[in-house]
RNA sequence: UCCUCGGUAGCUCAGCGGUAGAGUAGGUGGCUGUUAACCACUUGGCCGUAGGUUCGAAUCCUACCCGGGGAGCCA
């Protein structure tokens, strides 16, 4: 018996095997029975011709449910007349389990009712869509490791119980830590920077949770959040990092993950524009953009366009909403970094810019094609005296950074990094706008389970 | 928290005061090249929950429950 996976068919052309997997449709015609089997590799029709089978087995394949999973053997042909070029003229399937009927999820490409597929999530994900989708998130996932690993950046990851609240913004889920409040982490960036002062560059990558009750398209309580951070660096060096990253991202994905991309019905010349260098535009200028292509849309838009240019912003001030991000997308057709926020909207840890001290040494990275920000980063604030005065000005415990602000005690350096927020990503890079299929089993304001 | 839309067959939906419908899945039969196969017949329902209006409610009203989309906040 010679295993194979549907994927590498066209190494046994001619050949037998046998494939393992279940049982994904079937179709009927007379002598003729078509199955479609899928196999997590790839999908292909076994063709079984009644007069050459055991006539029981037929019988059984004729009425087989969905889901069953079996195992094929048979010889592989190559036929243009099959999905992906190849079929298996089947010799014999072995059941090895039958499934239950009324499998939940149907094969059809109708509006999907989402809640529906959402509780079904650990059989939905078996279906076309769902799971190519997983398979961009894990080159998405596999290119992040190799980028920092290719540039020498050091995994050291930061912890997920956290004693305080980062950056005492967001709401934070709140857990018993034997008797003392825990919290779970909303951002490793603080612990980062101290690990990055003992290997000059590193990163963490893992799960960050917020416990706001955002119910949007970019939203989910959990999710994965990669954060690299470079010693001896400032806000430019942060900007060709991204840079480099985001394309060599996206670049991995349409080289190496392709086949998915093409299920997903997703337009790759968008993702080829994405090049170095992307556009550099200051928090002011882009303001000034928005609030011109604003005038413009609500003058002579679609009824769509109109409706997001009544929600964008008519003066500077304020930190980015869902309109002006949409419209920035609108403006540029590549990842977009908009620099030097104002520093009373920022984080009290951002570096105020020497030339001008009411704006911050940050960036945005804003994605293209509504898929709004991808990336927040910045130059760090590395004066003990300045980030004393920050914490005093934000009113937080100073007690709680003691540890925070030895880094500046002993041998400050400047220093800089980012935030990527992987779902936003991989939903970009599919081309779907809900971040909520982009992970596995997501967690959202109102789903736990499964 | 606010705005908005929705909950009818296993699934996707129509019906919007007068006997509960279609497609699909399931069942029975037919077909040697189907691609969401097709053709014929067929099983399948506490119309989200609780009140109310009415001779009569899936349909109108009220409350509640559950969800979707969006806002704020953020990655």
């Amino acid at each position: 018996m010679q295993l194979a996976s549907i994927s590498k068919l066209e190494n046994f052309v001619d050949q037998e095997v046998t494939l393992r997997g279940w049982l994904y449709n079937r179709r009927g015609k007379g002598k003729l029975l078509f199955l479609i089997l899928r196999d997590g590799t790839g999908h292909v029709q076994c063709v079984c011709f009644r007069p050459d089978m055991d006539p029981e087995l037929f019988a059984r394949l004729e009425k087989l449910t969905y889901e069953s999973s079996i195992q094929v053997t048979g010889v592989v042909k190559k036929d243009e007349r099959s999905q992906g070029g190849f079929e298996i003229g089947v010799k014999d399937v072995k059941v090895v389990s039958e499934a239950e009927e009324n499998y939940p999820i149907a094969i059809q490409e109708d509006t999907p009712n989402i809640d529906h597929l959402l509780d079904n999530r650990h059989l939905w994900i078996r279906s076309k869509i769902p799971h190519a989708t997983l398979r961009i998130r894990n080159e998405v996932v596999q290119a992040i490791r190799d980028f920092f690993y290719e540039r020498e950046f050091i995994l050291v990851d930061s912890p997920i119980f956290t004693p305080n609240a980062c950056e005492g913004t967001t709401n934070l889920f709140e857990v018993d830590y034997f008797d003392e409040k825990a919290y779970l982490t909303q951002s490793g960036q603080l612990y980062n920077e101290a690990t990055c002062m003992a290997h000059g560059k590193t990163y963490c990558f893992g799960p960050t949770f917020r416990a706001e009750k955002s119910k949007t398209r970019r939203h989910l309580t959990e999710f994965w959040m990669v954060e690299p951070e470079m010693a001896y660096a400032g806000l430019d060096d942060v900007m060709d990092l991204c840079e480099d990253f985001l394309s060599y991202v996206v670049e991995r994905c349409l080289t190496r993950a392709r086949k998915w991309l093409d299920i997903l019905g997703r337009d790759v010349t968008k993702l080829e524009n994405v090049t170095k260098p992307f556009p550099r535009i200051s928090y002011a200028d882009a303001c000034a953009k928005i609030i011109e292509k604003r005038a413009q849309l609500l003058a002579s838009g679609s009824d769509d366009e109109k409706r997001i240019a009544k929600d964008a912003m008519t003066e500077p001030g304020d930190d980015f909403g869902a309109a002006d991000e949409t419209i920035i997308g609108m403006i540029f057709d590549k990842p977009t970094m908009v620099h030097r926020y104002p520093k009373s909207i920022k984080a009290f840890y951002m570096k105020a810019d020497p030339q001008q001290p009411e704006y911050a040494l940050c960036v945005d990275v804003i994605g293209p094609e509504g898929a709004g920000e991808l990336i927040g980063g910045g130059e760090r604030e590395d004066s003990l005296d300045n980030l004393l005065a920050a914490i005093k000005h934000h009113k937080l415990p100073e007690e709680a950074f003691k540890w925070y602000l030895d880094l500046r005690r002993y041998g400050s350096v400047p220093h800089a990094g980012f935030g990527l927020g992987v779902e936003r990503t991989v939903g970009w890079i599919c081309g779907n706008p809900h971040v909520r299929e982009t992970i596995p089993f997501p967690r959202l304001l109102h789903r736990l389970s499964p």
